[in-house]
Order: C-alpha cells, then structure tokens, then sequence
DNA sequence: CTGTTAGCGCCTTCAA
DNA sequence: TTGAAGGCGCTAACAG
C-alpha cells in the first residue's frame, strides 16, 4: 500500500480526530534572527512529537495579530504560540472561550490566567543599568525598540527608566529614542542620541540589532567604543561576539526557551495541566563594548557647556 | 453568526473542496537571513491570496526533505516550494505522478519538466571571477558553503573553477575550502586559506554569512581588506552594506523572487500554464572590500618563498 | 481477529 | 428563494 504512494488525508484525519497534529505560531516578523532562532526551535520540537507549525506574521500590527489568530484556528490548529502578552483582550478571550491552548512566549511575569514561558525584560535592563552605574556611567541613554504594541520592548524602555530612577537619575526625552529594528534606522537613532548634550556616556539598546546599528555607525563617527562610548545590546545574537568590538548583550537562552514553549503546547494537548508562568534565566554577558565612561565625562551630572553636534558625515 | 466566533473547519472544506489553502515550503533551515526574507516573502504573498504557509526544515539532508515532503503532502499542501533543483530523484518522481504544484527556487536553469524560479548561480560567480581577474587579481581562491546535496553551492564552485580555468588559472585544492555558513566556521575557513602559500589576494565566499566571518577574521588578524586581501559575497544581506568596510558581493532580489514563486504556485493552483523555468536577475554590487591586488602578489601566478603562516591569535 | 458502518463539517446539487 | 441530502476520507465502535 506504500508501494502505491498511499498517504493519509490530514483533512478527514483531523474531522474525525478532533485535531490536526497542527500548531500556530504568529510572530510579529521572520526577518530577525532572534525569531529565527524561535521558529527552528519551535519546528524542531513539534517535529519530534509529530506535529507540524502553522507560521504566521503581524509586521507588529495587533489587528493583523487577531486576523491571523482566526485564521490559523479555521485552519485547524491544535493550539497557538504567541509572542509576548500584549495581545487585544477580545482576542485572548476569544481563545479562553475557544478552549484552545495557548503559549505566551517572551514575556514574564505575565497576567494570571495566560501560560507564559519568558524572562522579565524590566529586571533585565535594571541590571544592565546597574552595571553601567557601576562602570561609573551616570549619562545613560536608550535606543529603545518601537514600544507602542509591543510588551516586550516596553517593559525594557521601563526597566531602564525605573532603574535609572532608583539611583536618582533618569531618562530625560532626549536620551530616549525609538528606532525599528534595522540597521539603518538603529544608525539613525544613535546620532540622534549624540546630539543629546550633555553626549551620552553609555547607551542600552532594545535588542541586539539596535546594538549593531550603534556600534557601525560610531565606528563609522570616529567615536570610540568603548572609551569613549559603551553600548550594550540585547539577545546575544550569532554575530555579538564576533563584531569588534565584542558587543556587551544581555543572553536569552533562546533555543531553550522556545523548545521548552513547544513542551508546554504539547503537555496542554495532551491534557496535562501545564505551568502557568515559567521564568526564564537571562543574564549579562560582558564583551568588549562597555567599559568606564571617559574620565572628563565622569565628573558631574549637570550639562557641559553646548559644543556642535558631531557632523554626520555621508557614507 | 459571526458574534457566536464561528469559523469554519478547514479539515472538512479542504475535503470537500479537494484543496486546503495551504502551501508547504521546506527549507535547508530557517537560521540565515536569506531564507528568512524568503518566508517572509512566501507568506506575504500567499496571505494576500488568502493561503497559508506550511513551513518545514531539513538541515540540509535530502532524506530529511524527502520525509518532510510527504508529510507536508499528508497535511493536504495544494501545493511546494522547494529550494534549488537537487531533490532526491525519488522524491520528484513521486510528487510528479501526484500531480501536485511544486515550484523551485533559488535554481536555473533547471531540468527541463521542473517550474523553476532562480538564477544562475555559475554565472554569477564567473562574473565576480572577471571583475577580479579585471583589477588584477590572480590568485582567488573560494570559501565555499557545505557543496554535498546543494546544488546552489555546487553550482557557485563549478562558476568559479570554470571561470578561473578560461583564464587560464585554476582552483587548487588549497584555495578551495567549504565551511557550514555561520561566523566561526567561516572565520576558521579564511585562517585556512591564509594558510596557503601562495596567500591568495581575494577570496569570494559562498554567501554572505560566510564573507562576514571572513571580513571579521582578516580585520582581526590585520589583513587589511582591501589593501591586502578582497573579499566578496553573495546574497547582499543587510549588513553587507553596513559593515565597514562594506562588502563587494552579488546582489540577489530575493524579496522578489521568492514572491514570483509564490506568484507560481498561485497561477498553477488556477489550473494556469505556468512557464517552466524564469531567470531572475543577479548583479555584481561593488563596494569596499574590493580593490587591486597589492603590487607584490600582482607580479606573477608562480609560487612565492614560501613563508611562515599568518600565525592565529586567539580571540 | 476481521469486516462493516456511522458520522466528523462542509459544499454543491437538487428539490420544493 | 430556501431547504434537504450526499459524500469527501478517515477512525472508532461495534458486529460477526
């Protein structure tokens, strides 16, 4: 009967079945590593099971997020995974209703009812923020993410802010900056924050394509990393260590957490009550970007007096 | 109805409709950002046509394309794209005589009963090999991807042996060196090359995740790019422009031709007469990474003294 | 242990 | 215009 290349119809399967061996995920882009990172973790795992992943994109629209939510559900799928938890309410009771199981990836802690596999982005970048005090930095700025629907890059802008607070500083507008997570715009967002006067001693960025895009273009300023700036990132992406210098980045233990979200999906299918909230470690790994700030800029808080803003030069 | 969250049951309309909407793509992996745009592009354009995208992975094993084939088959895909035209015979046997769509891309030309969207890769190695051999270049030599079961990496030595050959040089098996495609193996790759002796004055890679990690190790080395050594890739990536110096490297239009392939399938999916095989356009994008050759390497093609090898710092 | 059958939810056809 | 019914391919329950 394989002899004559019999394969079963997943159709008639899943009608009679109640299920289809499918899940969904929805990611708000496929064109960043770090999601990259996620789907072959999340595919790898679900393969092992025998299950299949249902791949759908937002491009960070919260509506596109609900349609595509509907979408995968008429296709059939046993159970979504979605990033963050900042879904519409409609949508999230839509699915409480629905009974289908539902994975919160990214973010933690997360609201009571939803099951949750992430890290605290906050207590990250409180973290960051307190190395960089520690190195001496009191000009700390933020090339921050797009945080308008988007948990994660928010809370991150927040850990910032509240950590910069707790040691009486703060995040004035001028050191806080949000950029999309390309290159180009990250190299943009960097001159900007360069304008700031007094000029920033350190910068946190987003994520670690933010970090890249700051680390090329004040290479390209003539502005030394890390003597004369220091720039963290975050993910730890493949190519943070072998820049130059080395980017100091906060890891996110990716493959294991998205690996560990598939488990969660799989024991929800197969009727096990699942872990509401499940932390994961993520921890600052300090590379050759970050060092003390510059002995001038040490010496107080107030503003210098006004010099001219670096010249752009063009590429 | 639609207030009662009522959506239809795709099992049962795939059933009836003896089509799913949905389209399996399979892919060597999802961790590169050429194949990352790729799904982008997939998904867009079939989401706009109302169809979904079902992704699998093979890590480059042609059993495991093979097995993912048939079980993307099994999960009723109206239809496949695949990447290049190197599919175990088999495999292309048994989705013939099933008669579903398959598109492959990345490829041309093609074997002849293949729907085929790609470009050629030989051709546009030759075509670096001539802008190098035009500046003055004589000993290239090629970090190239993993050739077994690829026919694209395969095809990109083939360009650059036959090419070098015409004029009359050639590929010796010290200038010839294949790495997986990521940083550290292509960084371990263009130490091994520096090995040779004679020390070649350019080196194009197999893609751009491998001339990143070749710039990156000659920076870190001091091999001066482009004074001492040229370097190019292929693909263009976004960081391609942006590292410093920016890298020479073919450009490929990814964006678009991963959307015609979708634009394939749909137009077979119609019951269409779809064109066998299209080619898609690739240029030779020069930028910083290239230049003449150092007077000393130009003089002449015979071995030099040989000398101690470029000694490997340790990062 | 093997063979038969009902029904999963939808769409299309045909009847009223 | 609205309504009823068959069957897509499978599996599980049940009959032999």
């Amino acid at each position: 009967m394989t002899a004559l290349g019999y394969v079963p119809n997943a159709g008639a399967r899943a009608m009679k079945l109640r299920r289809s061996g499918t899940v969904g995920a929805i990611f708000p882009t496929v064109d960043n590593a770090i999601f990259a990172k996620a789907i072959d973790a999340l595919q790898r795992r679900l393969a092992e099971s025998g299950m299949q992943l249902l791949l759908a994109t937002t491009g960070y629209d919260p509506e596109t997020e609900t349609r595509q939510a509907l979408n995968l559900l008429t296709r059939g799928v046993d159970a979504l995974v979605l990033c963050g938890t900042g879904q519409p309410e409609e949508l999230l009771q839509q699915l409480r209703q629905r009974g289908v199981p539902v994975v919160h990836v990214m973010s933690w802690p997360a609201p009571q009812e939803l099951v949750a596999v992430g890290f605290d982005n906050a207590r990250a970048m409180a973290q960051v923020v307190r190395y960089l005090l520690d190195l001496g930095h009191r000009r700390i700025a933020m090339l921050a993410g797009i945080t308008r629907d988007n948990d994660r890059a928010a809370a991150r802008v927040a850990g910032v802010r509240d950590a910069l607070q707790a040691a009486g500083l703060g995040l004035p507008p001028a050191y806080l900056v949000e950029r999309k997570y390309d290159l180009g715009a990250a190299r943009d967002g960097l001159r900007a924050l360069l304008q700031a006067d007094p000029r920033p001693t350190a910068v946190i960025c987003g994520n670690d394509v933010l970090a890249f895009g700051a680390l090329l273009e004040a290479n390209r300023l003539g502005v030394a990393v890390p003597a004369q700036l220091s720039i963290v990132g975050f993910d730890d992406l493949e190519l943070a260590s072998h820049l130059q210098p080395a980017l100091t980045t906060v890891r996110v233990p990716a493959e294991a957490m998205w690996r560990l979200a598939a488990e969660r999906v799989i024991e929800a299918l197969r009727g096990a009550e699942v872990p509401r909230a499940t932390e994961i470690d993520v921890s600052l790994v300090v590379r050759g970007s970050t060092a003390p700030p510059p002995p001038r800029a040490k010496r107080d808080l107030r503003p210098t007096p006004p010099r001219a803003a670096t010249p752009a030069r063009r590429r």
